[in-house]
DNA sequence: ACTCCCACGTTATAACATTACAAAACGACG
DNA sequence: CGTCGTTTTGTAATGTTATAACGTGGGAGT
């Protein structure tokens, strides 16, 4: 998304080595049970993003794959990003046209997102009894949910103190 | 967004001539008051995009714009878009970077949307409880939400008949 | 070995959005 | 009525995000 680094903490503190490890190992298993393909630049692209809990963009991560050494033209990136996405690895922030890390891999979960205007840090939280309400609303007008997107923009409390 | 016209019914029906002309009405009012300028080409972006209850995107607009005799660069949309979303008469669709007319302008009210997949419908719903259920998440870790948007995608009735 | 499927390589282009700067229109107020 | 400041528009250029299309290679099953 963009070139300078902003301020980069998690609204929690927490090890990130652990949970990135963690991570790349649920996403490992569940691949082998799956019978999917987790290859190097799939790979590679989940754990660009698990180092992080900001989003990036398809091009910031197609920049660091170059940097790893992998092919750099914008269909690696989203295809692994599309792949990532299809399998609950990673979300996409609509808002930010940008991608994060789930927080919750190998669940089946509806999330939402609090994202920081100001560093774009992403928080993933359950969205849970907000998408019943939708759901009593679409059942009135015949309408099928099939997926529900929820984000909410503001300021995490690092940088409400500082503005 | 695309060429082809896809299936255009509300998923509600409604006369839409008096909806269009209430919204101009209201639109009308609420800018004199709030001594805001309704140009022409913002009254026109508002007008197309009151003609459907679908989300148009910017360069949709910016065609029929032309068809109307407008000026045709991309800023002439964005910044007719940029106007109606900030005053609340049109929002934006994130999905699918595109826009619709508020269902419930001049009034402030926290939307959410049912968009379906096989004709770009958008119903436009209210999110009431939705919004506090992330507020109290938000309060735990110290985010402030300013704004929250809510999308759902699915079929809508008439679609899923069809399919 | 054949073939089917999946992933990847590569070029090109589509779709969405903004920057930047100049000119015109509008309104307030002396 | 001027003229100053603000808002809106005209216009060119460019930046950013995403996909289409088509070809290549590699592994699994038969």
């Amino acid at each position: 998304m963009s070139e300078e680094n902003p301020i980069s903490v998690a609204f929690e503190k927490h090890n990130h080595d652990v949970c990135l490890t963690n991570a790349m190992q649920t996403a490992e298993e569940y691949c082998h049970k799956q019978k999917l393909q987790l290859t190097p630049a799939r790979r590679k692209v989940l754990e660009l993003l698990l180092q992080e809990h900001r989003a990036l963009g398809a091009y910031d991560i197609l920049d660091l794959l170059r940097e790893a050494g992998f092919n750099s033209q914008p269909p690696v990136a989203y295809r692994a990003l599309d792949f990532l996405v299809e399998n609950g690895f990673v979300h996409k922030i609509e808002r930010l046209n940008a991608f994060v890390a789930c927080a919750l891999p190998g669940t089946v979960h509806s999330p939402a997102f609090m994202i920081c205007r100001r560093c774009d840090m992403v928080a993933e939280t359950q969205s849970s009894s907000s998408g019943f309400d939708l759901l009593a609303n679409s059942d009135a007008s015949g309408f099928k949910i099939e997926q529900t997107i929820i984000e909410a923009k503001g300021l995490c409390q690092t940088c409400a103190e500082i503005e």
